[in-house]
DNA sequence: GGTCCCTAGATACC
DNA sequence: ACAGGTATCTAGGGACC
C-alpha cells in the first residue's frame, strides 16, 4: 500500500534489543499515521595515520568479536567498513563499525582500546537525529511511503494496537515528493488555578481553543447563565478526564500554550498525580513526561507539545519592541489583541458574577496562544524543514543549538565525521578561559550634528568567518605560508596571532551556503511575497548571525576560541581601518559600534557618498561588504553622566523621512519611569527636529513645575524593574529587591523574572536609602518630587542640554544666566 | 555625616 | 548552560576622614 504522508512526531522504542523510529504524522487525507522504521546503526573508529592494511586487517578481526551485555541486553559489532573519511577537514582512514543497539555504541566506544584507534565518533547524537540523518525522512516535508500495514499484530511486541492512529505501517520505501499543502490541526490550552507553585492549589478551569473549536472547562459554577463554550464539571478529577477527552476527540497535531512549559503542563501533571489520575495524553496512552535539565520540557507522545513562549523568545525577542514576553504584550505585538481585563483573585474571594468574566478571560488566553501559534507555524515550520529537527526541539533549541543541528545534519556531503559532544570536564575548562577580547568601539565627540552618513558591514562576523576561512578544522598549528593571518589577539597573556589553512573548510563552506540561500530567499520574497519564502529567509539569517556565537559558545562541539578570538580581532581590524579610511577621505567621523561607522558628509552629495562606499567596498577582502545603512539629516550624542567622555552606545539619529532612531538613551531604558522616558523622547524628538533646544527648555520647566504642583499622574512614575533570581540571592538589597520582599508580605504573586513595580514616596523617616521610599502601587502615597526631580527627570535630560551648554540644574534653580541667547 | 571607591545589579547595543 | 563582549547607569555598602 502506498500513502503520501508527512513526518510530525519523532520517537523510538527498543524492541528485543534493537531500535525503532517512531514516526507520527499525517496523510493527505489528514488521516493519522504511524511509521515504523529502523536504520543501521554504527560509530567510527578514526585510525592513526600509516597504520598497515595488515594491522587494520587483524584490528577488525579484533573488534569484529566484541559482544557486551548492557542492561541486559546483548549487543555485538555486527559488521566493519574501512571508508575514506574526512574529519575536521582532514582525510581519514575511519573503521565504520555497525552494533546492534544505538545506545550500546558508548559502550563499543568504551572497549574500542587499541593503538591504532586515534579518536572514536559519531556515536553521541541523540537517536532520531541519528535515524533523520540516515534515512532522510525530514520533518514537515511529503514523502510516498510505502510498507506493511500493522493490524493489532503481534509484531514489536503489539505496539499499533495501542496506539490512537488511523493506520500504522512498517516502513519499507520512502521517497520525497513535491510539497504540499499542509494545514496542521493544532490545539491551544490555558489553565486557571488557586495558586502559583506548581500544583500548589486547585486547578479551577482549563481552557482550549482550535479552528471552529473553544471551550472552558470548569467546576466553578455560576448561577447565571453561563455562555455555550463553558462546559461545567463536578471537580477538579472531572475537569483533568474532561481535558484529556477533549483532546483525544479534537485529535490535534500540535498541542500548545504559553509558558506552558514552565507552568501549566507540570501543573496539570501535578493535580494529576495528587488525584490519582493518569492523564493520559499520549497517543499510546502515556502521561505527559519532563525532561530533567534546568528548563523543563513537557512531551507528549504523538504530540508536538509546544510552549510557544521558548521559541519566540530564541527566534524573535531581539527583533521585538515589546518590553517583557508576558503574553499580553506579545499578543499586543504580534496580534494587535490584548488579553482581557480580569482582576486574577483567589477563588475563594470570587463573586458569582466574576466567574463569567473569568470564564472569558481564560478562554481568551487559548485563544491569543492559537493566535501566535498560527503568526509564528510559518517560521517553526520552515526552522524545521531547514535544520531537519522535529518541531518539538525546533520550538525550544537555543541558537547554538539550532546551529550545531544544522551543521550536523549537513555533514554527510562533506564526508565529515562528527566531532563530538564535550564532556563536562571540556566544558569547565573552556568556561574558565580567560574571554577573548570584543568589538571596538569608537568614542564620540558629544554634539548636535547635520549631515550624517552611516555605514554598516553587512553580516559582519559571518563574512569574516567565510573570507578567512575560519574554523575550529582549519586552524592551523603554527605559521604557514599562503594561509590566512589574523591580526595580533592576546592569547594566554600573550600577543599571538592565528593561522588558518587556505584550504576550504566545511564550517565556513556551510555558512557561505547559509548565506547564500539567505540571500536567494530574500531576493525570492521581494519577487513574491508570501509567509513561507519569508520564514525561509529569516532561518537562514537567524543561522548566519548565530555562526559566530556558536563557536565561541563552551557548549558547541565545534567550539574554537581561537576562531572566536580571530574573527573578533578582524572585526576590531576592519572596523578602526574603515574609520581611517574615511577620515583619509575628507570626513569627521562621529561615532562607531563594532560593524558601523557613522559620519559627516560635509560639502558631499549622497553620489560622492556611494562612490566613497564603492571604494571602500573594493579594497575589502572575499564575500566582506559595507553597506550604506543611511543619510540622516540630524543626530545627537552626549556625554557619559560624569561629563568627562562621549557616551558610547547612546545616540538618537533624524532620517530623512523624520523617522527617528534612538539607542541606549533612557527613553529605550525599561527601568526608568514612564515620565522621565517620555520627556527625555520629546526633547530628543524636538531638538533632531528644531535644530537647537529652545522649545524644549521652555517644555521641561513647565514640566517640572507640574512635578512640583503634585500634577504628575502616578502611573507614569512607577518604576519596573526584573528580578532576575530568588530573592534570598541577592547580596544587596535594592530598591526592586525591597519592592518584591513587601510583595511577599503581602501575599502578592512575583512570577519568575517577572517586572517589579515600584514608585518612591514621601516617608516619615530620615533615611536616606532610596529603598526606604519604596512603595507599591496598590500602597497609598505622595510622589517624591525631589527624586522624582534629581533621580530621574534631571539625569534624562541634562547630557542633552548639556550639549547646547546649558546647565539644567542651574537654569531650574533660576542661579545662572543660561546661554539661550546663542540661539 | 559626608566623600570616595567599589561592587552588584539591570539593561542596552551589536 | 543553551551568544557573549562592550558599555552605561543607579543604589548600596564599606572604608575613611
Amino acid at each position: 500500500m502506498k500513502i503520501n504522508f508527512i513526518p510530525i512526531d519523532y520517537d523510538y522504542f527498543d524492541f528485543e534489543g534493537k531500535n525503532y523510529a517512531k514516526i507520527i504524522g499525517r496523510d493527505d487525507k489528514g488521516k493519522r499515521v504511524c511509521i515504523i522504521d529502523s536504520c543501521p546503526n554504527y560509530l567510527w573508529a578514526i585510525l592513526k595515520e600509516k597504520i598497515t592494511s595488515k594491522k587494520i586487517d587483524s584490528l577488525i578481526k579484533k573488534i569484529s568479536k566484541i559482544e557486551l551485555n548492557e542492561k541486559g541486553r546483548k549487543t555485538k559489532v555486527e559488521k566493519i567498513e574501512i571508508k575514506d573519511k574526512m574529519f575536521m577537514g582532514k582525510k581519514v582512514k575511519a573503521l565504520k563499525i555497525f552494533a546492534t543497539n544505538y545506545k550500546d555504541l558508548h559502550s563499543i566506544a568504551s572497549s574500542l582500546d587499541f593503538k591504532e584507534i586515534e579518536k572514536r565518533r559519531g556515536y553521541d547524537l541523540g537517536y532520531v537525529s541519528h535515524y533523520i540523518i540516515e534515512k532522510k525522512i525530514n520533518p514537515l516535508r511529503w514523502y510516498e511511503i510505502s510498507g506493511e500495514i500493522l493490524n493489532n499484530s503481534l509484531e514489536y511486541g503489539g505496539i499499533d494496537s495501542v496506539l490512537e492512529v488511523d493506520l500504522c505501517f512498517k516502513l519499507e520505501n520512502s521517497k520525497e515528493i513535491e510539497d504540499k499543502k499542509f494545514k496542521p490541526k493544532v490545539l491551544a490550552y490555558d489553565l486557571e488555578t488557586d495558586g502559583l507553585k506548581i500544583g500548589g492549589g486547585e486547578i479551577l478551569m482549563v481552557s482550549l481553543a482550535g479552528e471552529n473549536f473553544k471551550k472552558v472547562i470548569t467546576w466553578k459554577k455560576t448561577t447565571k447563565k453561563k455562555p455555550d463554550y463553558v462546559e461545567y464539571v463536578e471537580d477538579e478529577s472531572e475537569l483533568l478526564e474532561k481535558f484529556v477527552e477533549n483532546i483525544k476527540k479534537y485529535s490535534p497535531d500540535f498541542l500548545v500554550g504559553y509558558h506552558s512549559d514552565g507552568f501549566d503542563l507540570p501543573y496539570l501533571k501535578a493535580r494529576a498525580d495528587k488525584l490519582k489520575i493518569r492523564l493520559p495524553l499520549g497517543l499510546d496512552g502515556t502521561p505527559p513526561k519532563f525532561s530533567r535539565g534546568m528548563v523543563l520540557s513537557g512531551k507528549i507522545k504523538g504530540i508536538t507539545h509546544v510552549d510557544i513562549l521558548k521559541f519566540i523568545r530564541t527566534a524573535y525577542s531581539q527583533y521585538m519592541q515589546s518590553e517583557t514576553l508576558s503574553l499580553n504584550e506579545v499578543s499586543k505585538e504580534f496580534l494587535g489583541d490584548n488579553k482581557k481585563e480580569f482582576q486574577i483573585k483567589h477563588s475563594s474571594e470570587i463573586t458569582n458574577s466574576d466567574w463569567l468574566d473569568y470564564y472569558e478571560y481564560n478562554l481568551h488566553d487559548s485563544i491569543l496562544t492559537l493566535g501566535l501559534f498560527e503568526k509564528f507555524w510559518p517560521d517553526l515550520l520552515e526552522f524545521s524543514r531547514v535544520i531537519q529537527e522535529p518541531t518539538f526541539d525546533i520550538s525550544r533549541n537555543g541558537l547554538s543549538k539550532q546551529v550545531e543541528n544544522y551543521i550536523l545534519h549537513n555533514l554527510e556531503k562533506h564526508n565529515e565525521i562528527p566531532e563530538k559532544r564535550p564532556t563536562h570536564e571540556d566544558i569547565g575548562k573552556r568556561r574558565h578561559m580567560k574571554s577573548v577580547e570584543g568589538a571596538f568601539v569608537y568614542e564620540p565627540k558629544p554634539g548636535l550634528y547635520e549631515n550624517i552618513a552611516m555605514f554598516d558591514f553587512t553580516s559582519m562576523h559571518t563574512s569574516i568567518i567565510i573570507s578567512m576561512n575560519i574554523s575550529k578544522g582549519t586552524l592551523l598549528p603554527k605559521k604557514e605560508k599562503n594561509s590566512f593571518e589574523s591580526p595580533e589577539v592576546e592569547y594566554e597573556g600573550k600577543k599571538k596571532k592565528f593561522y588558518f589553512s587556505k584550504e576550504q573548510g566545511f564550517i565556513p563552506l556551510l555558512l557561505k551556503e547559509i548565506l547564500e540561500k539567505r540571500k536567494k530567499y530574500k531576493a525570492e520574497y521581494k519577487k513574491n511575497p508570501n509567509k513561507i519564502t519569508l520564514a525561509r529567509s529569516n532561518a537562514f539569517k537567524l543561522l548566519s548571525a548565530s555562526v559566530h556565537g556558536y563557536i565561541g559558545f563552551f557548549g558547541a562541539r565545534y567550539f574554537s576560541i581561537e576562531s572566536s578570538a580571530s574573527i573578533l580581532s578582524f572585526v576590531r581590524k576592519f572596523n578602526i581601518e574603515t574609520i581611517e579610511k574615511v577620515k583619509k577621505a575628507g570626513h569627521e567621523v562621529i561615532y562607531g559600534d563594532t560593524d558601523s561607522i557613522a559620519f559627516l558628509m560635509n560639502t558631499k552629495s549622497e553620489k560622492q557618498i556611494k562612490e566613497l562606499l564603492a571604494k571602500l567596498n573594493s579594497e575589502l577582502p572575499g564575500v566582506m561588504e559595507l553597506e550604506l545603512e543611511d543619510f540622516f539629516k540630524r543626530g545627537l550624542w552626549v556625554t557619559t553622566r560624569s561629563g568627562k567622555f562621549g557616551a558610547k552606545k547612546k545616540y538618537a539619529l533624524l532620517d530623512k523621512k523624520g523617522k527617528l532612531k534612538i539607542r541606549g538613551f533612557e527613553t529605550v531604558r525599561r527601568d526608568w519611569c514612564p515620565l522621565a522616558r517620555k520627556i527625555q523622547n520629546k526633547i530628543i524628538k524636538q531638538i533632531l527636529e528644531e535644530g537647537n533646544s529652545k522649545k524644549s527648555l521652555k517644555y521641561i520647566k513647565t514640566i517640572i513645575q507640574k512635578l512640583k504642583d503634585r500634577k504628575i499622574d502616578k502611573e507614569d512614575l512607577i518604576i519596573k524593574t526584573q528580578l532576575k533570581k530568588p530573592l534570598s540571592e541577592y547580596l544587596s538589597i535594592t530598591p526592586h529587591v525591597f519592592a518584591a520582599k513587601k510583595m511577599e508580605e503581602q501575599k502578592i504573586p512575583i512570577d519568575e523574572g517577572g517586572l517589579i513595580k515600584y514608585y518612591i514616596a514621601e516617608t516619615e523617616g530620615k533615611s536616606k536609602l532610596v529603598r526606604d521610599k519604596v512603595k507599591l502601587p496598590n500602597e497609598k502615597g505622595i510622589y517624591e518630587i525631589d527624586y522624582y526631580l534629581n533621580k530621574q527627570i534631571l539625569p534624562a535630560v541634562e547630557n542633552i542640554f548639556q550639549v547646547f551648554d546649558i546647565n539644567i540644574q542651574e537654569t531650574i534653580e533660576g542661579k545662572k544666566q543660561t546661554t539661550l541667547g546663542e540661539f
